[in-house]
DNA sequence: ATGAATGCAAACTCTTTGCACATTG
DNA sequence: CAATGTGCAAAGAGTTTGCATTCAT
């Protein structure tokens, strides 16, 4: 078993830990920590590797970022609770529709409480054939 | 940028990837690769870590397991539902609910037209934390 | 026979951690 | 000045891969 991760909520302010967060904040979309970390030493930013992942995990802890897994590792996003939404991406030529409903949200929301979950968070795709491919 | 994984769909039959599928059909709920590996060997299957590995791999790719990521990896779950269903899993302990609703299916299935979308299909995970990891 | 699948161990990738040093409050 | 954060490099964890061997067809 794997403990809860909870590193103490940082109580120091760095120009690093601002840096992340900064950088997170413009990015579009979800990025990992060494995506993060290239982008900041592009930046000519010189931090180490390892802030960065502590900065972001410390972010999401704060509930200032989402995080989403997969193979390639955990993506951070910064929240805007304004943005989420979801696509609707064409199987055939790629096209790529967003989503925005809040439906849907209310409807995770509901069905998860409903079964006694707490701190929600969902993903949901639509694939289909666009308008054009469906024609073809 | 990484390849879409697609290690070709298995040709032979050996008692090795049946006794994965067999393991994994008799476990309730998610597994990781290494979990199965222990149950396997905890019942005298000599078996390679990195064959279940790559027969969970396949098996996913066949659509006959379901697969869903956490911290501590991926995990496989053998697919019995035939009706579409959803899942909610709990981010800490894996624990997982099936979910049936008519509301995003029919949700899903409007907001696709309303786009032009036909044959459409859709994935849709809720992420949270269970009661009792709430609780923790 | 013949080439695909296995097993093992080494290699990889992503992430975390120990510790000395720098910084913040 | 005291404690917290940073940076680096080493350690971990999970997963993949190269290659010789075994085995299904």
């Amino acid at each position: 078993m794997k403990e809860t991760r909870s590193s103490a909520p940082q109580r120091r302010n760095t120009w690093q830990r601002e840096a992340v967060r900064e950088a997170l904040r413009e990015h579009e979309g979800f990025v990992t920590a060494q995506e993060l970390h290239r982008i900041l030493e592009d930046a000519d930013q010189r931090i180490g590797l390892a802030t960065v992942y502590r900065s972001l995990a410390n972010l999401a802890e704060q509930g200032e970022a989402d995080t989403m897994r997969n193979a390639d590792g955990e993506h951070y996003r910064y929240c805007r609770t304004e943005d989420h939404h979801h696509h609707l991406v064409c199987r055939r030529c790629g096209a790529t529709e967003e989503i925005t409903d809040p439906v849907v949200e209310q409807w995770a929301e509901r069905v998860s409480s409903q079964h006694g979950y707490t701190d929600i968070s969902h993903t949901l795709d639509l694939f289909g054939l666009c308008r054009e491919c469906s024609a073809a």
